[in-house]
DNA sequence: CCCTTGATGTCGGAT
DNA sequence: ATCCGACGTCAAGGG
């Protein structure tokens, strides 16, 4: 990884053109050939990049661009399309390359994924009585997070999300027309699960018949395992 | 901006949890206190991070942590959520400040907006006779892209996306629900316009009787400024 | 390999 | 401030 601080200004032109004014920026090179240039504010998304696979040509300026102060010019190509990547350094400030060999990853824990399968295990929380069919039930657009059977008869479609938005709404909406045609399912009930849901959301579900649970994700974990609650 | 490079663990903690096993990183800290941890590959996307606004202590290990060789502990709190991030710091191999000064921004061309403007200006591309009557023609639920008076009567509503999915061609759905009750307006064809138009989109959109347009934007540009394509 | 969905999404504009 | 949609979205999982 190579790390430089430049006074420098940019051009990308890709899915869209765009264009850095000169000032001084971090200037990231990663192993891969990748290029990050970061300001020092904002978010974690830099200010202008190019994703691998690519690589990156330094070379001198022309006369044009010498006679504006350009002291290198770093020319990033994608490999794989023509998204390009064309920065001008004026005044290097800092350059210095690091050996940091292959990172292990993260480990993430607390998804959708999860809820999703605490709501498998804590199908009461649907009400008594239900039991559960299977989660990523298949249907022909694709699988129901959760189907159960309701102690009433019929069935009962669960859409599990980590935020609930008007969307996982209509995503419900769908599968509760096609699976409502199945005799063996009729009548099919349909549950929107959310850590929390948003009043439109609320709104349009209880306007075509569909419940609302709001779940509690450290209550689920807690019941699920204790101990886990420690991290 | 500071730049460290250590080898490192860190813990996540916020709307999920997450971990990073000890390896040799790039620690950015920008002047907001914000947090970046990059290992050497991937994309733009740091391992794990720290959204300003937040504050940035360095304390030194307890006893435990010493033992397993910890030189310092940077604990990253988020100033307005419970969203914190604890790095361990085994060995540090490099550390640099440096002055950047506010940065003046990226500006871009090409978007959705652009591509409005051109297709405005070249009303004819939906077919010969067609006649603008506005952009961003406001309804009830929000403003409709391009409005423009079909040859044989009529109008028709254009919605225009940079790549066309299922979702865009719903919401053209919605409008010409609406836009079709004003006898002023009726009969109401539409049109769904974009640079790409997703297969299923395309199903979606002729099983509803919505005509699709493939936007070329080069094309467009060109007709509209062949300077501009220079850059 | 294409497609779909989730994301600690981030970011900007409008309400 | 909140809500909503676009993004050079990216990245992972399934067919």
């Amino acid at each position: 990884m190579r790390l430089v601080v430049a006074r420098c200004s940019a051009h990308y032109t890709g899915r869209l053109s765009a264009h850095l004014p000169l000032a001084t920026r971090l200037l990231v090179v990663k192993a891969d050939g990748s290029v990050l240039l970061h300001s020092d504010g904002g978010s974690y998304k830099p200010l202008n990049w190019m994703s691998p696979p690519c690589s990156l040509v330094v070379t001198a300026p022309d006369d044009d661009a010498a006679g504006r102060g350009v002291d290198q010019v770093w020319v990033v190509q994608h490999a794989k399309s023509d998204d390009r990547l064309v920065v001008e350094l004026h005044e290097v400030l800092h350059d210095s390359s690091h050996e940091l060999g292959v990172d292990p990853g993260l480990v993430k824990d607390g998804v959708e994924a999860h809820l999703q399968r605490l709501l498998a295990e804590q199908v009461h929380l649907l009400g008594p009585g239900h039991v559960l069919v299977r989660r990523e039930y298949p249907t022909a657009i694709g699988p129901v997070d959760l189907l159960a059977r309701h102690p009433d008869g019929g069935t009962v479609a669960v859409e599990v999300k980590r935020r609930g938005d008007i969307d996982g709404v209509e995503q419900l909406t769908r599968y509760l027309e096609l699976l409502g045609r199945d005799p063996l399912l009729a009548p099919v009930r349909g549950v929107f699960a959310a850590q929390e849901i948003k009043p439109q959301a609320r709104v349009l579900a209880n306007d075509r018949g569909i419940g609302c649970l709001v779940l509690d994700y450290d209550a689920m974990r807690g019941a699920d395992d204790p101990d886990s609650r420690l991290f």
